[in-house]
DNA sequence: ATGGCACGCATGGCGTGA
């Protein structure tokens, strides 16, 4: 089973590189983020002749997330279901062949000073909850999407400069670590441990990604049963050197199940 | 230290992203 995920950062102005993306590397599931598209305007006429079951969940402007997969999910689940907010538009889970599949968009959390911060933290919390009340660590599942956090000091450029970022900042990936700790590990690392790989590259300095400079915070990860069956991963930066970028790239992932 | 680019929209500036 091949699995990717991107942050598409709206999906119809990226229709082209998702429509190549899923020609090309055929993943038997994609996981989308930031759709930034309701959805009543769901571009499912333009994804049509890809051939993909498609589920989603966004809202006017931001957020938003889809799972394109080549057999129709055996079941679907939107948001949390704590009785708090339920960010339908940032959790999406389906089952396929057995296996359940969590896509994220985490909050980014703006700035540490910010009570968006803290709901980042919280949602931390919350979807660690999440994966005790739905899941079994024992049992195969996978966890993906933007996780809007660089975990390790390699997995940002300069991380001296960021340890303030909402994305770096100590309390953050502490946050992500205890969800992790739940039961999930990373599988680019548990591959890849000591390779330096991003999966984002800021738009606001144009030079990023010549100079390389960017965060990786896009992440699979799987419970223990699947990751020992991982057998290849990567970043495919070919799509963010396209004309029309997202500011990330895709992350994928295959499985010998 | 600051801002930069891109996106969507009850759109001519703003909120958001990271």
């Amino acid at each position: 089973m091949k699995i990717a995920t991107f942050n598409v950062n709206s999906l119809r102005k990226r229709l082209p590189i998702v429509l190549d993306w899923l020609a090309q590397q055929k993943p038997d599931v994609l996981c989308l983020q930031e759709t930034k598209v309701q959805d009543s305007e769901f571009p499912l006429l333009a994804l049509a002749p890809s051939g993909y079951h498609i589920t989603f969940r966004g809202m006017k402007s931001y957020n938003g997330v889809a799972i394109l997969s080549r057999k129709q999910p055996e079941a679907v689940f939107h948001g949390f279901d704590d009785g708090g907010e339920s960010e339908d538009a940032r959790l999406l889970r389906v089952i396929l062949d057995g296996i359940p599949i969590v896509n994220t968009y985490v909050p980014q959390g703006f700035e540490i000073d910010s009570p968006k911060y803290q709901y980042k933290l919280g949602w931390y919390e919350r979807l660690r909850k999440y994966f005790e009340k739905h899941l079994s660590p024992g049992k195969p599942a996978i966890w993906c999407g933007d996780m809007n956090v660089a975990p390790r000091p390699m997995d940002v450029h300069s991380p001296e400069k960021h340890l303030k970022h909402v994305c770096y900042h100590e309390d953050a990936r502490k946050a992500y670590e205890r969800t992790l700790a739940w039961g999930f590990q990373d599988v680019f690392v548990k591959l890849y441990p000591d390779r330096q790989q991003y999966t984002f590259w800021d738009y606001r300095a144009p030079s990023s990604l010549e100079a390389n400079k960017g965060w990786r915070i896009d992440h699979i990860l799987a419970t223990a049963p699947l990751l020992e069956k991982c057998t290849r991963v990567d970043v495919d930066i070919e799509p963010r050197r396209a004309k029309d970028p997202s500011d990330h790239t895709f992350l994928w992932a295959e499985f010998s199940v």
